[in-house]
Order: structure tokens, then C-alpha cells, then sequence
DNA sequence: TCATTCGTGTCAGTCTTCTGACACGGGTCA
DNA sequence: TGACCCGTGTCAGAAGACTGACACGAATGA
């Protein structure tokens, strides 16, 4: 349908926007079903593993604004599944807190995610796994500290 | 701020999803005084190396819907960057092209891209990369033959 | 030959996320 | 003590991307 890459396809920043694309659909597709999206997901976990995130901390946690992540916290808090104290314990910041209902919600999630993560590592050794995680690592450290200089 | 991490600083699929947001939040930020998004960008890439490319085929490229794709080559061929036949030359593929104002602001753009790509694999040896290279194509691959049999 | 399927370009509407901006609380330091 | 800086929560508007849908051309197979 066209012809062979020149450039693109020797490129590990292209490669790296691929897999993440790929992992990305992957998540929504046994998401979906769910009634959840990758954010929702993300968010609904970052709890579970660290009760009492603030907005921000959580948009930190994963990959948005806070601006953003407040609508999401708006959503799930109607819905019910996470709560937020009405008036900060302290300073501005809001402590957010799975609810059982979020918490059984997320199970279901985690279950379908994880089992897309066992599938994209099927055939790799668990060297190359953690060579993939040392490399990944020292990447984002790269593009970090070079960050706070600029 | 937080305590330590207690699953997701493990997980492959949770670095992957960090290390694509900093690359492309480095990129947009080297992008941003040229007047232009990763998107916009990956198009350009995308029709330098492979001229006449379809709007279908440019979407996919760039992991974008075609839809999105058509948004932005309207506004790409109002500015002159592109060009696109009236008429398609055979079936409904109209066959995209870079002008030489498109080339010209490709090359200023390339050279950004790349001194991020350089940043990026800073302390990595050749053997990594290329080890990375392997196993990011083989996640890509897991992912989407799952996907087929789905 | 004809019908079905597939891929494509495009229109319309909606949704998510982002940028910009504001006020507020807390910590730092002179 | 008071000024300053930083992080936070929130509001408003804009931009980007997506889903759904339609018509059309080409390729496939009966």
C-alpha cells in the first residue's frame, strides 16, 4: 500500500508513540465493555494503591491536567465511587477516597488490564522485561532532568 | 508527598504510558515556537518519507482516527504545506504531497524533533537501543495479533 | 455478470482535554 | 511579623480528537 519506511520505522521515539497507541486501544477495548475509559481506570487505581491522593496528585499519577482529572473526579464522585471531604482537612487540598462500590468496580478493571498486559509481554523473558523497564526508565529520566534545566 | 509505589511502579504497561507522555510533552514544548503540534508534525514526517500518502493512510500513521487527519490536512493545505489533487486519480484516494513551504518548515521542525530523540537516548548504549527497539516491536506485535483473533 | 464486502473521503455532533486565569492556604526567609 | 513563592482547586473558553453515519469506487467471489 506504500513503500518501505525510510526513516520512521528505524526510529525509537515513533516506535515508543506505537506501543503506547497500541497499549492504549488495547486498555479501551476491555474497557469499554466496563463503561470505563483509561483515565477513569488509571485514576480508580492510583487510589486504591495511594488512598487519599489529592486532584492534582492524581492528574500527575496519570498523564493529565488537573483540570481534567477534576472533571473525572466530579463524574465518579456522582457516581459514586470515589468521595472527597466537602472542606479541606488542611490547605486547599482535597483528599479523594475509593468508596466499596468504586473499589468493586475497579477489581473488575484491573482483572481485564492486566490481562492485556500478560498478553503484550507473551513472549518475552523476564530479562528482557526488566531490561525493557531499566531502559524505559532511564529514558524518562532523560527527557525529565533536561526538562528542569530548560 | 505520597508513599512509595505499591504494584503500579512495577508495571511495564504504566512506565510505556509515562515514558510516551514525557516524550511527547518534550516534544510539544519544542514544537510549540514553531507553531506546531506532534500531530502536525508526525503528517509532515509522515508525507516526506512516504509522498502520496492518503488522508486513510496518514491517520493510521500518525494513530489518529481519519476523521482527525482530514481536520488537520484542510488547514494544512490552507496554508500551503500540502497538496491534494481535486479529483482523485483513481477510486476516492487523494494522493497528499509537501510543497516546498511544507518541506521548509518540516526541516526546522525534524531538527527539533531529533535533538528530543538525542536527549532521550542519552546514556544508553547502541546494544539497548536496540534491544529496546526489539521489544517494543514485539509488544506492538502481541498486542495486535490478540487483537485480530478478537 | 452481479452482489457483497472492503476501504475511502466527508459531514455532523459530541466529548474530552487542554490553555489561560483567578483566588486561596501554607511554607520559606528576611 | 510580613512579603514572597509555590502548590492547589476551580471557572471559563478554545482546540483537538472521537463516534456515528453516509455515499462512492474498487476488489472479491458466486
Amino acid at each position: 500500500m506504500s513503500q518501505d519506511g525510510v526513516d520512521l520505522d528505524k526510529s525509537l521515539g515513533y516506535l515508543l508513540k506505537e506501543a503506547s497507541s497500541a497499549l492504549r486501544a488495547a486498555m479501551e477495548e476491555v474497557l469499554r465493555p466496563l463503561g470505563m475509559t483509561v483515565t477513569h481506570y488509571s485514576c480508580l487505581e492510583l487510589l486504591a494503591q495511594r488512598p487519599g491522593l489529592s486532584n492534582s496528585e492524581l492528574a500527575r499519577g496519570a498523564f493529565v491536567t488537573r483540570q481534567s482529572m477534576n472533571v473525572l473526579l466530579q463524574a465518579l464522585e456522582r457516581e459514586g465511587d470515589v468521595t472527597r471531604p466537602a472542606a479541606a482537612p488542611v490547605g486547599k487540598v482535597l483528599p479523594t477516597r475509593l468508596t466499596p462500590r468504586g473499589r468493586r468496580k475497579l477489581e473488575k478493571a484491573t482483572a481485564a488490564v492486566r490481562s492485556v498486559e500478560v498478553r503484550m509481554l507473551a513472549g518475552l523473558t523476564g530479562a528482557e522485561q526488566s531490561g525493557a523497564f531499566r531502559i524505559l526508565r532511564s529514558m524518562v529520566d532523560s527527557l525529565r532532568e533536561s526538562d528542569d534545566s530548560a
